[in-house]
DNA sequence: GATCGATCAACTGCCCCTTGTTCATGTTGG
DNA sequence: CCAACATGAACAAGGGGCAGTTGATCGATC
């Protein structure tokens, strides 16, 4: 599934148009990423959680080369799905 | 974040009320799920990407009684962070 | 009030992340 | 609708981080 194809299921449960569904998708993705971003952490209950992460900087492998180097630290977003997501599949 | 409060700001976004914005965050909640479900991948460009996963059993360990024990297969979900996420925090 | 989520313990298989390249796919404004 | 541009996926080797287990408790959410 693409954002396009979000953007249609989300149209059709909501019973509005496609524009009008994809200013809803873009609200909650930008919303839940302004969440991730000043709270570090965001649960939708049922879904999931999504956790903002520092990654320490660490030694890694550049596999073109097979030489090491150093992985600088950084930011990443970890994502825990709920078990009611899981049983969902 | 909670849901309560992302329903918040995606009303702020959308400029409607928060009963509406509660229905665009289920429906679009909902849509994800399902899309992970029927096609086992969600792509959000600039956001992330959702993954079905499935993982084979494997012996893990009781934290309890420190005993080992198997862990049935399951089906779990996986989320990548685009990088333009990443760049965001 | 019932349900869900977070936390914790020990251990181990799976996953992340690096560079560079290529190709495919997706998005969006005209 | 489509073209131009942007983004994402895949791959290589290796090591650190994470998921998942049970059971209990507590706090938060619905």
């Amino acid at each position: 599934m693409n954002k396009g194809q979000l953007i249609d299921q989300v149209a059709a449960e909501l019973g509005d148009s496609k524009a009008s569904a994809s200013r809803a998708v873009e609200a909650v993705i930008h919303s839940i990423t302004n969440g991730i971003k000043e709270d570090s952490n965001v649960t939708i209950v049922g879904f999931g959680t999504f956790t903002k992460k520092n990654r320490a900087a660490r030694t890694g492998r550049n596999p073109s080369t097979g030489e090491p180097m150093q992985i600088r630290a950084s930011t990443t977003v970890g994502f825990k799905p709920s078990a009611s997501l899981k049983e969902t599949l």
